[in-house]
DNA sequence: GCCATGGCTAGTA
DNA sequence: TACTAGCCATGGC
């Protein structure tokens, strides 16, 4: 596995390639009119076009090129189109019984209950810090019950990230501790540390319906992608996509609870509370760890 | 009233 | 044909 070594790398403070790589993806989006040159994107960045080439394909698996294609409309279309049944099955057993092999980072997780989701985290101590991610700063929280929320954040943008998740549960008590969320952290972006024996330990609060609309989200598998009415059917509201919408945006624990391969029907990627470009990157870098 | 939806229609090139 | 803008039913917040 390869994806072992590109993560490590991305992980250590001297190993940003994120940022290049969000700002070729930004200016490609913007310009995808005139399909930019690898030159004339290097040329904006100020880099030398191998150079460029070379970080990005080290961080994607891909050059920019393929990568482009794999994230344009052609692409998700086609993966809506050939694997949409067997993609949601509600084969699996979820819930509190054992590690299930939930997309391929194994998760347990466990609902909090209604009181606890009233209670807007009151009595719960929740413990946080910044870390370096693969695809920019990411803001881990970890209760004593298990990872409770994973956001993203541009350089500089830190305190209204964490503003943003912190609001989500005013009651609860938030400490800075990077001992406590450092092994998460590992363990997220680190793919060799996937394993069966000892699942990652999540605890989804929100209400009865977002709860099983991410938990939904968990069945779909690493480089795959499904709709938003997909996910209605599957928990049993076919109807309710919109609400759907709106419940997978409210989704806490991003990339983990993989809200990122949630695109419309058309195979447009709509919305990401963390920024499309991000969401972009996401669905193209797991294209190339295939 | 909001919505990270989706289906339908009518108007363009 | 093919793409777009507009309209609205929908369900959970």
């Amino acid at each position: 596995m390869n994806m072992i070594a590109n993560l490590n790398r991305d992980i250590t403070p001297e190993g940003p390639d994120y940022e290049t790589v969000r700002q070729v993806i930004e200016l490609i989006t913007e310009d995808y009119r005139d399909q930019p040159s690898l030159e004339a994107i290097a040329a904006r960045l100020n880099q030398s076009p191998t150079q460029l080439q070379k970080t990005f394909t080290r961080w994607a698996g891909l050059s920019p090129k393929a990568f482009l294609q794999a994230v344009t409309l052609d692409h998700a279309k086609r993966l809506l189109r050939q694997e949409n049944m067997p993609l949601l099955e509600t084969s699996i057993e979820v819930g509190l019984s054992g590690p299930s092999r939930l997309h391929d980072l194994f998760v347990t997780h466990e609902a909090m209950s209604p009181g606890e989701w009233k209670a807007r985290g009151g009595g719960l101590t929740i413990r946080y810090a910044f870390h370096q991610s693969p695809f920019g700063v990411a803001l881990v929280m970890v209760t004593d019950r298990g990872l409770a929320g994973l956001a993203f954040s541009d350089l500089g943008d830190e305190a209204a990230c964490l503003e943003d998740m912190s609001c989500r549960w005013p009651n609860a008590e938030y400490v800075e501790d990077r001992q406590a969320t450092a092994p998460y952290c590992e363990r997220i972006f680190d793919p060799g540390e996937w394993s069966v024996e000892q699942p990652l330990r999540v605890v989804l609060i929100g209400t009865d319906f977002q709860v099983r609309v991410w938990e939904s989200l968990l069945k779909i598998p690493f480089g795959k992608a499904v709709t938003y009415s997909d996910i209605a059917n599957d928990i049993g509201s076919p109807k309710a996509m919109r609400a759907v919408g709106a419940a997978v945006g409210a989704n806490p624990i991003s990339f983990v609870v993989p809200c990122h391969r949630a695109v419309g029907k058309s195979g447009a990627l709509t919305g990401y509370h963390w920024g499309l470009t991000r969401k972009r990157a996401m669905l193209g870098w797991e294209a190339g760890q295939a």
